[in-house]
DNA sequence: AGTCGTATGTTGGTATACCATACGACAGCG
DNA sequence: CGCTGTCGTATGGTATACCAACATACGACT
């Protein structure tokens, strides 16, 4: 009966529902992370309209969410623009993230069984792997994948909601600290200690790896962006 | 110069920004998070602009903003609902904010100079009054600026951001578990703890003391909303 | 050189039209 | 009587045109 009950669930035809704003949120959004569009940049709706291809009715709505995301601000009589980042922001997103991050993290130690081991094995190999070859925007993939698995395997998804959203206002940030984190010896040896610890169903040696591992990227953005900008 | 910074800050002339849509997406906050829409219900755009006297532009762009903070749910091809929560999201929603909140709790204790604990007490005294009126919004209010002073003192601007958002999503559990302990003897008397901890610039047990409340009205609103809905 | 008006560009807001789809009612047929 | 197919309506998705308010830049005038 089980067995019937997936097979119901897997005839179900579930439309990929893109419509056209949601395909314009998503191409915004990645212009945005990808920093084809600069922080402070003036988001012009009739220019967008152009090159999105869609109409204002689009573009406006999709702004309206990117607004509510924190990744585009509203300034007042002059419209919206790529939302600015100053190191007091990144300072408590990465605080926040720590947080999150490290509950999750010691939830996932608790409830891990082989499967998810499994799927975090394969994340680590491709962090590897992209490590070696020293690629920031697969480190930062294989990285985004690691956790998202620990998050997903732990329960988290409203945690993860809020990672990603915080994560995608500094990735540029994140860019840059994975690629020096991992010019420097301690890249991708942080995550591995992490998945170590999950591996051996340790909730609090994992969760302060995680801790580390996230102030260490901290520190790194700290340097980068300096706490004077 | 510090002074003078201030001086030229309270010069600045800021019109109530109250574009039609912000109005518009306050109004419609409000309607969701009291209950005048209830969960599930669906939002049907032309007779929203009916109700709200706007046009369909605003009302889907106010839509795209609720959608984004999480207390809308867009159906494929049904449109817009009021959002649904289950005790699953909103054991999460609690998980998340006794992070968030103790340790906003732990830096304001740390910080936390004369004038933030004056502010404080005068938050606690509103609160007392509240709770003895046994006023339910009235409660709620002045617990949130409570805790609103608390996010602000400590510096943790885009915590307290969250946490407002999570609020809301759980707004009316909020109601029904504030009511009910202030029935019980714990109402107040948490927060009044968290003060006191503050007052003593101990950040530790302040923390402690929030993480308590928090799961305390998690434990009644599991009993509210059973973990089997 | 400085000031003032104007022209232009942009946003906020609104109305309207068109299309595709989902859903329900109704009629026709077995 | 029940099933099925068709059609109309409600609704969301998208596009477009229009207007008012405002900001900015530029140019003319004093």
């Amino acid at each position: 009966m089980s067995k019937n009950a997936a097979n119901l669930a897997a005839l179900r035809i579930n439309n990929p529902p893109a419509t056209l704003r949601e395909i314009a949120l998503d191409r915004m959004r990645r212009a945005i992370i990808s920093g084809l569009f600069e922080p402070g940049e003036r988001l012009v709706e009739r220019t967008l309209c152009d090159q999105l291809g869609v109409s204002r009715s689009v573009i406006r709505e999709v702004i309206r969410h990117l607004e509510a995301e924190g990744l585009v601000e509203m300034l007042a009589k002059q419209g919206p623009i790529v939302a600015r980042l100053d190191w007091n922001d990144a300072r408590q997103i990465y605080d926040i993230r720590a947080a999150l991050e490290s509950r999750a993290v010691a939830d996932c130690a608790r409830l891990a069984d082989a499967q998810v081991k499994t799927r975090l094995k394969k994340a680590l190999d491709d962090l590897d792997r992209t490590s070696r070859q020293n690629s920031p925007p697969g480190i930062l993939d294989a990285t985004t994948e690691f956790y998202r698995i620990i998050f997903e395997a732990s329960g988290h998804n409203i945690a993860w909601d809020i990672v990603s959203r915080l994560n995608s206002r500094i990735s540029r940030l994140r860019v840059m600290t994975l690629s020096t984190a991992s010019r420097t010896v301690s890249g991708p040896a942080q995550i591995r200690e992490i998945f170590a610890f999950i591996d051996k169903n340790d909730p609090e040696a994992a969760a302060a790896a995680c801790r580390q591992h996230v102030t260490a990227a901290a520190r790194i953005a700290e340097t980068l962006l300096g706490p004077t900008e």
